[in-house]
DNA sequence: TTGAAAGCGCTAACAG
DNA sequence: CTGTTAGCGCTTTCAA
């Protein structure tokens, strides 16, 4: 940013003002071929580039958007990212990503500093801190000012802004009755992120399933807790105490993990105990056995939620007009599961 | 950024000029205490923020980084992204993350359209295509302009600049070696990103370590390729035809997909075949069995990274002095290879 | 202690 | 067709 050339430096050089030289670039139709074919030509010999800064605080835009994401170690929030990344790339925005770390704080400070003229919007994924805490105002401020935000995959009923999200609950309805299908009985889940709501609709769809197909849900084969400490030892100990031929894992790692156990205690997979897992990313796929999974189109979550914010951004869609649009899953089979014959 | 409250609006409201209000937001002592009092009350009261594009535009600054990643799902980017976002945020630095998606083009455009006074200097790595191509004029152009960069993990020696690399030979040398010492005779290495300059290192490590302890390579223990494609039956079929006691992957997919390939087979992990991955991220740690793996450290490439850009932007490092710096490795023992007596 | 004015790089309305 | 001027939001001399 040092030896950059300005309008400035071209017009003194070449003899005209500042506002020939400006029309010239943008190709102004008020501008003489032979003008600007001489001042092109000179912009283009000393690498002329507009200051986008400059261009922002005249337009009040920056074609930017910043992204919020908890943690980017998660498959799912770093395919989420490509998804949003491809879309405003297309459109020509760029974005700022910023990640929480599922920090409250971290999330009122980015959100803060972002909004301070650096961004046109935000597409931002609620922190675990943040949803457990309920504290919203951040939101509400920045909603306040007219800066829309679209928030993807976790959100909130009180933040109230355009939302895209995955139908948590009838997803996991649907891999525990491909589990009861292919002939599971006793089917435990593991959730590892309690404060999470989502991770809540997801129980909430394991236990329809068991009522709906006559099953009476067993408060042994729940595994719940905040973090993924000593869950090697409850899976182990679920598994010494009960009887148990299927596993649905409410997120990725808690999969591999109970995968790890059960390969240690050499109990067959699918044979014996088959595992469905959730969002199907890196450890499904390269697992083994590679798992059975709901896959989540973290990467479709994202593009929508680019295009969402954009078309508001650009007027196609009212800041006041909300909705919430919701990600269908699709269950991929792989070798964790015993193979279905009936297709429902 | 619609209703941001400015300082002129301050001025007019408070009937005081323009620079009194910004001299009492920045409490300047020329200001009377009283005076200060009142513009910051009703500045806090109206939530007044400063506009940080004007503040850049002015100062000739931004105070935010641009970066680089070639694939934000490989878990070594990810934890560098971490390490760098850190160290930013603790220096007041914001950071723009762009995915190249390993391409040369996207790679260009990138820099070019941050290059326009958005950013104060790039921590990048190098994508696979610029690479192979040994195009690297955007590089040059940026750092002409005296725009500072710190490449991270893939660097190039024709680019002059401050690195921040992996002794890749050294680490794999050691890797292998490892494998010698736990008895390991028969030691494939297994290679998926051919064009990369590091894995070439990385067989360069594996090599030496083969000849200077006596063992002759042979041809057909080491795959090298260029992606996945067909990985598995290049494994089976090199394991069809020669004994083979060890593998050395290069990266962790690989590693991970050696893994499928023995289990399913069934072969022993590690009493038939000790298995050593590069790279210890989500995978090694929660495959079955976990796998021992060289950890690379990524985080603290990160930080060292941005450390490095941080104090050459804030004039603490000359423009011109330049540094490769090699962060050093460290090889984390699990469950896929056979235990050691002897340290070494 | 306060304010007027210039300027960061650029655009746009208006005059010439 | 080209130039003058004002202004985006802010800081910073320099005067008052």
């Amino acid at each position: 940013m040092n030896k950059r050339i300005t309008i400035k430096q071209i017009a003194k050089a070449l003899g005209v003002s500042i506002s020939t030289v400006s029309k010239a670039l943008n190709d102004s139709y008020e501008i003489s071929d032979e003008t600007k074919a001489k001042i092109q030509e000179y912009a283009k010999l000393h690498k002329y580039k507009p200051n986008t800064l400059a261009l922002s605080l005249q337009n009040k835009k920056t074609k930017t958007i910043g992204i919020l994401i908890p943690n980017i170690l998660n498959y799912y929030f770093a395919r989420a990212l490509r998804g949003i990344e491809k879309v405003a790339t297309e459109k020509g925005y760029s974005i700022i990503t910023c990640i929480t770390n599922e920090s409250y704080e971290k999330e009122v400070e980015t959100m803060e500093m972002l909004s301070n003229g650096t961004i046109d919007g935000f597409v931002a994924c609620v922190s675990v801190e943040t949803l457990k805490l309920k504290k919203f105002d951040h939101f509400h401020d920045i909603l306040e000012e007219e800066t829309p935000i679209v928030l993807y995959d976790r959100a909130h009923k009180d933040i109230k802004c355009d939302k895209v999200v995955t139908d948590n609950i009838k997803s996991a309805y649907k891999a525990t009755r491909f589990l009861m299908k292919s002939g599971c009985k006793d089917i435990a889940i593991i959730s590892t992120s309690e404060g999470l709501n989502i991770n809540k609709f997801r129980i909430k769809g394991y236990l329809k399933a068991l009522t709906k197909y006559g099953v009476t849900p067993n408060e042994n084969l729940i595994i719940k807790q905040d973090n993924e400490i000593n869950l090697i030892e409850r899976i182990n100990n679920m598994l010494d105490n009960n009887k148990v031929d299927g596993i649905f894992s409410v997120d990725e790692v808690s999969g591999a993990i109970a995968t790890q156990v059960l390969n240690k205690r050499n109990v067959k997979i699918p044979e014996e105990v088959s595992i469905i897992g959730f969002t199907n990313g890196l450890l499904s796929r390269y697992g083994s056995p590679p798992l059975t999974s709901v896959n989540r189109f973290a990467h479709t979550t994202g593009e929508v939620a680019a295009t969402r914010l954009i078309d508001k951004l650009e007027g196609k869609i009212k800041f006041d007009d909300i909705k919430t649009e919701i990600i269908k899953t699709k269950l991929v089979e792989r070798e964790s599961t015993k193979k279905l014959f009936i297709k429902f």
